[in-house]
DNA sequence: GAGTGGAAGTAAACGGTGTTCACTAATTGA
DNA sequence: TCAATTAGTGAACACCGTTTACTTCCACTC
């Protein structure tokens, strides 16, 4: 007699995304659905990954650790969607950092700078956000789906960008925007995830850096941005300011 | 009455770990110790962090969780002791691949995509090594202890490789061989951590590529050493071979 | 308005975790 | 042989994520 469940996954009442919110019982619960995520990133920024627990939530905001479940199918669900509301931050954050009356190659410079440091004013929660293997999609369940993603997004500008190098002629042709964008993200999110794993990276311990950190994430976007350039010497590398 | 406790951080006995082990107890405790890394390993590696327990561990090798504590002061640092050797792993490894009759640039470029593919032949191992936020040194806490560490031995290659290709003439020298050889670390463990991450990086969800994750790994290689070299169109980026 | 279906919310429990503590058994050194 | 140290244990503590049975409350239909 258990036909009934339709929502297998998850048994959590229907929510409203898009659609603007009528009733008064729709209007509340987006607003204990806010104040769960709101407490989980307050108690994730102060204690890190480890100190986020259900209970701990609960206890934040005066429902019961069962209440919760009302809201997310589980924990991991939850921290999913912190984790994604997070890269969306970043990604906002980059977009009103770059001027785009700037000359090209020095934008992408700072394109690269930006976002290494965007996700370094809250290391805990980016390298949470890219910590674990295989964040879902095991078999790319749909395909627009993660078109709207904001790693996608991430990953669509950054295609834009190699693509604006391409076509002023910045760039060299010898590889697709694809790959050239990955290269890309790899070698800035490597540098944003060594400086969240190692606080002080740029001067590690018995190895000091005459840089300081802000400095050091110029330097790398330059080298970075300098690996697809057609005339690396066009555009001077160690002087192109920190901020 | 509470003087006589000198160790105040861990109550394990004392370890012998360079000296010649001597008596039948020591060579016991060892062997036990080393039962205790193996069993972890040997769960970790199949069953993920998530997997790995005190409780887990015991089963494994027929002890109770609390022997454990005799030989470790916590979970903590027996996951450190495991990275600590896995990075050993990685390091030997590459190593090996390393040819010393090869000429310079191509190289450096072999070390580069060899360090990613060895990181990657245990995806969970690597992704684990470099999780979370500030892995102890909070003050440096010995330089010495530091320099014996795998890591620093890992940036010591880089650093000397940096050097020979200064030396050479391959690179330029606009910039310390540290930063530069930060900023490669910084590189090749993003695209390490970028697969462990999403374990087919190259073709993601909706975005496919033509290259496979070989070939990729070796695009990456090259495009990082190429920042750093005076005339990047010397030597072919291109068809440097995947193996 | 009365009644009903479902959602919101909860207390209590289940099985799991890391860790500690009081304790026994074994081994070592004098 | 005897005292002292060490190896090892079982039981407990305080957490954890999650589920279940349950009550309360709200919104809708007759």
């Amino acid at each position: 007699m258990r036909f009934a469940l339709c929502s297998l996954k998850v048994r959590k009442a229907k929510f409203p995304m898009d659609d603007e919110l009528h009733t008064p019982a729709e209007r509340r619960r987006i607003r204990v659905r806010s104040a769960i995520l709101e407490a989980a990133e307050r108690v994730f920024a102060k204690e890190g990954e480890a100190g986020l627990s259900i209970r701990r939530i609960a206890d934040e905001i005066d429902y019961s650790p069962a209440a919760i479940y009302k809201y997310f199918g589980s924990k991991d669900e939850l921290i999913d969607e912190l984790k994604e509301a997070f890269f969306g931050r970043i990604l906002e954050s980059v977009g009103q950092i770059i001027d785009r009356n700037e000359a090209f190659p020095q934008r992408a410079r700072k394109c690269v700078a930006g976002y290494v440091r965007t996700a370094l004013e809250k290391p805990h929660h980016y390298a949470a956000a890219f910590s674990g293997t295989a964040p879902a999609e095991p078999s790319m369940p749909d395909v627009s789906e993660f078109q709207k993603s904001n790693r996608a997004r991430a990953f669509a500008i950054l295609t834009e960008m190699v693509d604006e190098g391409l076509q002023t002629g910045s760039f060299r042709t010898s590889f697709s925007r694809e790959d050239a964008a990955k290269s890309i993200w790899a070698s800035m999110h490597g540098l944003a995830a060594m400086i969240a794993h190692f606080p002080n990276f740029p001067s590690m311990a018995a190895i000091p850096s005459d840089m300081s950190q802000d400095e050091f994430i110029q330097f790398h976007a330059d080298l970075v941005i300098r690996s697809l350039e057609t005339s690396p010497g066009a555009t001077a590398v160690g002087n192109s300011g920190s901020a």
